[in-house]
DNA sequence: CATAATGTAACCTAATCGATTACAATCAGA
DNA sequence: TCTGATTGTAATCGATTAGGTTACATTATG
């Protein structure tokens, strides 16, 4: 599990952190962005995330790093890809190959 | 700008650092995976990208973080984007509405 | 009220993920 | 060496999504 409570949506933040407290609107965003408006109230409603251009841009807007965005953005979509994720079989552990998997390979040992 | 020096992308760095020392191949994490081993393969070119979904998988198998691979695949996108990105106007500078910012909101003061 | 500004929804196109299928190159065993 | 299987690579397809445009609803402002 990546995560136990469900992480807040980066549009959730960017309305709390920037946009309300800075009295700013989806349109002098939208604007200073050069996207479209629509664009980022799908952003801030979750109905879209926010991708690498976007995030350059509201990093630059807002004098953050753009990994900044792109983390929160992260962080939502594997909360939300893992609520529905099957597991795997490790094959890895502690950067050592697991006894049980070294049948997947084979360098044959002389008698 | 983000980064000087374009990153490898997380494909190689899966190739090289989990495929070629654990001697696996592409058929054989596919199955791990349980995904086809085309998909693997336009990773490991830079052809696609890492997923959520894809990176949940290769921590389990790996023992890692799905955010190790979602931070490479990230800081890979973001050098990519910020070649073809243009600038934006910043509005906060140190936490603080830049001055030049003032007129995009209004609370006019008494006289 | 009336008009503009803002938020929200519907719709469209381009791009992309992941699968399937097909093909090329390489390897193992008879 | 030949033959069949395994692996890597490419082409194509359906589904999904980003972001735009347009339209509609709602709120603010005169």
């Amino acid at each position: 599990m990546v995560k136990k409570r469900k992480p807040t949506h980066p549009g959730e933040i960017l309305d709390e952190d920037y946009i309300k407290p800075l009295n700013l609107n989806l349109q002098k965003l939208a604007d200073r962005l050069g996207i479209a408006r629509n664009t980022l109230f799908k952003i801030r409603t979750g109905k879209a995330g926010i991708t690498p251009a976007i995030a350059l841009s509201l990093a630059e807007a807002f004098d953050t790093t753009p990994q900044l965005w792109l983390n929160l953005q992260a962080n939502y979509d594997l909360w939300v890809e893992d609520q529905e994720h099957t597991n795997v079989r490790p094959i890895v552990k502690n950067g050592e190959l697991l006894p049980s998997e070294r049948n997947i390979t084979i360098a044959a040992s002389p008698p």
